[in-house]
DNA sequence: AATCTATGTCGCAAACTTACGTCATTTAAT
DNA sequence: ATTAAATGACGTAAGTTTGCGACATAGATT
């Protein structure tokens, strides 16, 4: 997606298909799931949650991180993770209308082969 | 040292991975805003709307119909592409069960630095 | 038939992702 | 002070995506 021509398209389409890179890897979609199924931030061990490397699953957080859809405090010896609740919801709302707007277009009904 | 990971991914977090890959490039969000921009499906040339190559763009359209997110018709010399609506609707919905997951847990507010 | 047009397919190069082992760093426990 | 634990950074190998020109194909048009 940092491809040369992504520059052409405007912020909104590059805004959203960022988020969905991020979603993009079921690992990714693991840790938001497990984040927001703790009560507390959990710390770094969710690689023992999932069937990969501790280093893979910290590459992870990184990119969940870089986007700030999650946030790492240090605490002591531990790193507290946890979801960026508000940016989630943003995002969500974008997600939507995006849908919205591919949803409630006059195209082609259901069944139909595409009578045009 | 490899950590005992025998949870593997779920059937719904990979469904979700795979849908936010094929929304994981602008081309791909483009296109699908431009056919749902349109009352009629129309014809392949969406390369004409986009800074791609006719070539790149096809493959994006592809990609897209590989996972059933729109359609394609041959008619004649021409190829009518439109919007799966009910699928994406589907889609939409899963989105959303995602985002609130997420954003309903109760992990750290927004400004207060995760005070595990 | 010869040609034109709209499309998809193939193969390739460059860029990016994924996954993981090893290492350095930081903090806690002995 | 030494050792142990948790973690991110670094390097790197394998795999995937992106982008495109050249080629192939299949209806239209002449």
């Amino acid at each position: 997606m940092t491809y040369a021509k992504t520059a052409a398209f405007t912020h909104e389409q590059q805004q959203l298909a960022r988020v969905a890179k991020a979603l993009a890897h079921p690992a990714r979609v693991a840790i938001i799931q497990f984040l927001a199924s703790k009560q507390t931030c959990i710390s770094g061990d969710i690689a023992a949650e999932l069937p990969l490397s501790r280093t893979t699953v910290s590459q992870h957080l990184q990119e969940l991180k870089a986007l700030d859809l999650i946030r790492g405090e240090i605490d002591g010896l531990t790193v507290c993770y946890c979801l960026n609740t508000e940016l989630l919801q943003r995002v969500h709302q974008q997600f939507t209308a995006f849908f919205i707007e591919a949803t409630t277009s006059p195209a082609c009904g259901p069944a139909d082969a595409c009578g045009c």
